[in-house]
DNA sequence: CGAATCACCGCATACGATTGCATAAGGAAA
DNA sequence: TTTCCTTATGCAATCGTATGCGGTGATTCG
């Protein structure tokens, strides 16, 4: 057993297998990596050279390569919090793409924050890897240019935020399943007061998600009522705060939909803490449909998304264009949502 | 805009920044590290440099200086799985250590195999980084050793289950814990028949909290029925499975202990889905208080471990390592459980 | 006025692996 | 015997940065 961690070991580099095999370093790099220039290696040196290899346990470091403007074998991902249940397919399914193509992954969170996202930006100048996977909500297109001319990598992104000629894109049509929704809770269910659970406009997909509710209001030629409208940031607590609001308004709302799970079980929450009822007093849908949406009680009614079929069009987004199977201009896969009809509207 | 990723543009060195500023590389070098060896320099040189630096944007490649043997700036977490939502504060809390120090973090997934655990092993020695956290459940001590000489990084863990004596451990007292639980739930709530969802004994947690669990029995001289010890597999589907078990049993027990939360609502669904109720006909005991614990109805009565803690614990641990400020042997960090009584006992 | 000192800076090497080019030995063709 | 090709291998440059050591011009001291 060693005694101290510190300074570095020095690892078992090629000199240390080509001196113990009698050959020069270039051979045993022509030997272990297929010999791709087509020069010959003998039998016996090969031999040689593998019995080296096994016997000192040697590894090649990745890092070497990587300064020589190889392939780094490493993916960057950006995420606003790790924490929330919706992204964890999603990043189950990169890593598993990943390991496929025998690559790590880097993770990163950004809190939600225009910070975090542009500090995770210069994560990736600093160390550059083949491939980026972003889940931007505050980049601009110019931050997503600057990020592809530093780093040369191929990026794929989630959601309608960025539109860059240069990097794949998936999305849902989430616009189009919120209206569906709201329009089959005002038909099929007579709601007529319903409340909104949103976020701050800086996030696009919450400024969509809010407008298609909208539409359908208005298109259903339903007044809209401004006291209605609270705002979170994502997490359940706030769910529960904003639910809180609408239940001591005079007139509550019947029906409510949160732009996320975690708000819609905060809302739940609230909503049985002052002794009402889901669904006969306050129906609510959620939107993402994540594992505890159907261990709630009631069981949440929600919009589905697919966060692990994202994840790997996104992983094999990426590896297309790591692998040279793949060049061209941008590509954007629609992923679509749909509504899980439960018990909680 | 650029027109393709590939090949990777050639970043801007410090030799860029050297040419521009019309001063040697080694020069540049040295004005933005500190300047650590006292070689002065002078007013005007720095400034012509500073400016250099902004205009082209320079930033330093961490490969190069990796390759150097300094820092990697890059810790590496390997967990059973990142969709398990005991992990996220754990993740998250190390994630956030990490960044207060400008480092990175490569997570991977092990999906509870031996396999993907020596697999990781294999990856932060092909790519070493300063610091490894660990959530290991079939390493042997032989393995660590050798993750240890051979990357020269910090090493922490999560659990009893290696004791390397230079690596730095944190654990809960779940023995302990759950002798008390079981205790509560036989004197305090009168169960005399219960079951036990546990998971292969490959796994010395499992196997811990199930010899607690039988110590329990035998101290207050209950007799112990094989037929209520069900095996899963960490995942909530599981646990209802290994509760539909129970459930048609002659005799199903009156209460169940599951070895994680998942298993627990995965217990409590099985319940509810034939019909019955807990807790009035079987109570549920859980381990780890996640989120969902107070989301589900009933609430989960579980045994609490604070992940959170125990993340900040292991980076905080590997970064006095990594930063010189602690070399000697490996710690042991003990952060309590306990038990926290809600609903479905 | 010569030498020592000082402030400031550049040269060159090393880290580990890849790869174009050179080289050596051996055999075949001229 | 010379030339030329084939086979098998080594040499050396390269990537970007850190750093020991040497060098230059100016100032100061004896």
């Amino acid at each position: 057993m060693q005694q101290s961690h510190s300074p570095r070991k020095r690892a078992v580099t090629m000199r240390d297998v080509a001196k113990l095999a009698n050959v020069s370093q270039s051979t045993v790099s022509r030997i272990l990596n297929g010999n791709d220039d087509g020069i010959p290696i003998g039998e016996e040196t090969r031999r040689r050279v593998m019995e080296a290899v096994t016997t000192l346990g040697y590894y090649p470091n990745l890092y070497a390569g990587t300064l020589r403007g190889q392939k780094t074998f490493m993916l960057a991902m950006m995420v606003a919090d790790i924490a929330n249940p919706f992204y964890h397919p999603m990043v189950r399914a990169v890593q598993d793409v990943a390991r496929l193509h025998r690559y790590d992954v880097m993770i990163a969170n950004t809190d939600h924050t225009r910070d975090g996202e542009l500090a995770f930006v210069e994560a990736v100048i600093r160390r550059p890897v083949d491939g980026i996977i972003l889940v931007p909500y505050h980049l601009t297109e110019a931050d997503i240019d600057r990020l592809l001319v530093r780093t040369g990598s191929a990026v794929a992104t989630l959601g309608q935020h960025v539109n860059h000629p240069q990097v794949d894109t998936v999305y849902g049509d989430d616009e189009l399943a919120v209206m569906q929704a709201i329009t089959w809770l005002i038909r099929e269910r007579g709601h007529r007061r319903i409340g909104f659970i949103g976020v701050t406009s800086s996030f696009s997909v919450g400024a969509r998600r809010r407008g298609a509710f909208l539409a359908a209001l208005r298109q259903a030629e339903l007044p809209i009522y401004p006291e209605l409208f609270e705002i979170g940031d994502w997490s359940s607590e706030s769910g529960e705060h904003a639910m809180q609001v609408l239940l001591s308004l005079p007139k509550p709302p019947t029906a409510v939909f949160a732009v996320n799970d975690l708000m819609a079980i905060g809302a739940m929450e609230a909503v049985q803490k002052v002794g009402r009822c889901v669904p006969t007093d306050v129906a609510v849908l959620g939107f993402d449909d994540i594992p505890p949406a159907t261990w709630v009680r009631p069981r949440l009614t929600t919009i589905a998304q697919h966060p692990a079929e994202m994840g790997r069009v996104m992983a094999n987004a990426v590896f297309e264009r790591v692998l040279g199977e793949y060049s061209g201009p941008g590509r954007r896969f629609e992923v679509p949502c749909r509504l899980i009809v439960r018990e909680s509207v």
